[in-house]
RNA sequence: GGCCCGUUCGUCUAUCGGCUAGGACGCCAGGUUUUCAUCCUGGUAAGAGGGGUUCGAUUCCCCUACGGGCUACCA
């Protein structure tokens, strides 16, 4: 049988790093056993529904190349993908359940239910609706059929509940996992959850059966908040004799510091970004952040399982290659925004040059300086190597459009002396001179010039590059020299030289 | 509170009964770059605690502590 997994976020909002990471894991897994990788919209919650939320969804999951091979407009060979538009389907299964007299109607309203939770909390109980108390609550196995009949016939609002339990039955259930292995739960213990809510839609445990079995899922890969109702769902595939899938349940990924889990907050106050893209104004993207979706999709994969060696940098190819299952990590991991930038500067450093100058180009036209001489190719070879964020580019790139507008005042201070006026006016001429195309010998040139001057090296080189860049920074400044052009290179000099008069 | 899951350097992790506990991020030091960054080299730092089992436990079992999740007509 070929494998089939899927991710099935919720369109509540904007896809969270760690439904990025579970989606990851189904995709890998997939992709390495010749799967099926499926999108399935899990929109059964109309209260919480957010309507841009699964184009938001979609989205990201393109730009980090985690592409659904089924899903809602994708290929739909057991579509609809959306639970709202599966309704038919849930129904005609409660139906089923129902006459099989696994599950049963509840006609207690939601007050009456919060009434008996209050109450049991008074008395440090908790109130769980199962096989102790079912009897003695508004249900078709506590009311006559005459009763029930007549409550349905009147519109009586009810829900759908599953018999979790009912006494005499053994009462412990062992679970397999394939990432914590066997679990064992007293089932007793468990509520009856409801199934069918009473606006006629399924609850999530009830739709995300049906719709594995319909559609032919065979490894459920989720998050770990799902541990505790997989003894529901494994009861609910026994009850339709249902072969269930494989259950596989990733940790949770946990705040860089402190308590709990990853929460768009954390990003906030620390200043990194918890979802792919921009979601509205105010949430940041790791797109816009200027991370590279590789080298997310790298961190991600590696914080939560680890294919043992000590290799750290993955294509997504190898990814696929070496993911398995059975080394994914049993403990939650802190998200760690450091660790992140670094394989975002390890992809960075790996771009071609060409897409580099498609990124320059990019820039330029935001700022309006197309119109230059200067080699995009050399610069972004020149500024490989410093980036770490995308966003870096221009930071990085800057120098090589714009001449200084203002000059690092310490550095002034400490490198522009008395003689530097004329050392540098010396290098104009050389400059103006030279024929030098190349960055080396240019540099080569102007050095001999300053030891047959009798100039100390040192006390060239860093008001040189004071007048081109304006601070003790960036990349090689006969590099710059070169970049930027014989023309140029001479005009910032000189306007250093009248603006920096001592 | 109840139920479930977890616990190796500050962080992410390797180890599947033989350990001088390995790698990566970070941090520190040195080198390259007459700058800064990159890069290179080195250093720092760990199996929660207590009981067992065993010739030997980080590894297996139990208890405690701590962390996490769930406990909705939300997913």
């Amino acid at each position: 049988m070929s494998v089939r997994v899927r991710f099935a976020p919720s369109p509540t909002g904007p896809l969270h790093i760690g439904g990025v990471r579970t989606a990851l894991y189904n995709y890998l897994y997939a992709k390495k056993n010749n799967g099926t990788f499926i999108l399935r919209i899990e929109d059964t919650d109309q209260e919480r529904y957010v309507k841009e939320a699964e184009n938001y969804i979609v989205n990201s999951l393109r730009w980090l190349g985690i592409e659904p091979d089924e899903g809602p407009g994708i290929v739909e060979r057991h579509g609809p993908y959306r639970q709202s538009e599966r309704k038919e389907l849930y129904i005609n299964n409660i139906k089923i359940i129902l006459s099989s007299e696994k599950a049963y109607m509840a006609f207690d309203t939601p007050d009456e239910l919060q009434a008996l939770r209050k109450e049991a909390e008074l008395r440090g109980e908790t109130f769980t609706y199962n096989w102790k108390n079912r009897q003695g609550l508004r249900n078709s196995l506590s009311l006559s059929k005459e009763a029930c009949e007549s409550l349905v016939k009147n519109k009586t609002p009810y829900v759908v509940r599953f018999k979790t339990h009912t006494s005499g039955e053994e009462e412990n259930i062992t679970l397999q996992d394939t990432v914590r292995g066997e679990i064992t739960v007293d089932k007793s213990l468990l509520d009856d959850k409801i199934l069918l809510k009473q606006d006629g839609m399924p609850t999530y445990h009830f739709a995300n059966i049906v719709d594995d079995h319909l559609m032919e899922i065979t490894h459920v890969i989720r998050g770990e908040e799902w541990l505790p109702s997989m003894p529901l769902h494994v009861l609910l595939y026994k009850a339709f004799g249902w072969v269930a899938p494989v259950f596989a349940h990733v940790p949770l990924i946990l705040k860089p510091s402190g308590k709990g889990k990853l929460s768009k907050r954390d990003g906030d106050a620390l200043g990194f970004p918890v979802f792919p893209l921009n979601w509205g104004k105010a949430t940041l993207g790791f797109k816009e952040a200027g991370y590279i979706p590789e080298a997310l999709i790298n961190y991600l994969a590696l914080l939560g399982w680890s294919p043992g060696g000590e290799k750290e940098l993955f294509t997504m190819d190898e990814l696929i290659r070496s993911f398995s299952l059975n080394n994914i990590t049993k403990s939650g991991g802190r998200f760690d925004p450091e660790r992140c930038k670094w394989f975002n500067q390890q992809y960075a450093h790996l771009l071609p040059i060409p897409e580099l100058v498609h990124l320059l180009k990019e820039v330029l036209t935001t700022k309006n300086l197309n119109e230059n001489t200067v080699s995009l190719e050399v610069v972004s070879g020149l500024i490989r190597n410093r980036i770490t964020l995308l966003t870096d580019l221009w930071d990085e790139a800057s120098l090589f459009f714009e001449a200084p507008k203002s000059y690092d005042e310490k550095a002034v201070k400490k490198q522009w002396k008395e003689e530097t006026p004329l050392i540098l006016s010396g290098v104009v001429e050389v400059l103006q001179k030279s024929e030098r195309t190349s960055a080396d010998a240019l540099g080569k040139e102007v050095k001999e010039w300053a030891e047959n001057k009798g100039v100390r090296i040192g006390a060239l080189m860093a008001p040189l590059r004071l007048a081109l860049v304006g601070s003790m920074r960036g990349p090689d400044v006969f590099e710059i020299c070169n970049a930027i052009g014989k023309k140029e290179s001479v005009a910032r000099i000189n306007t250093a030289l009248t603006k920096l008069k001592r």
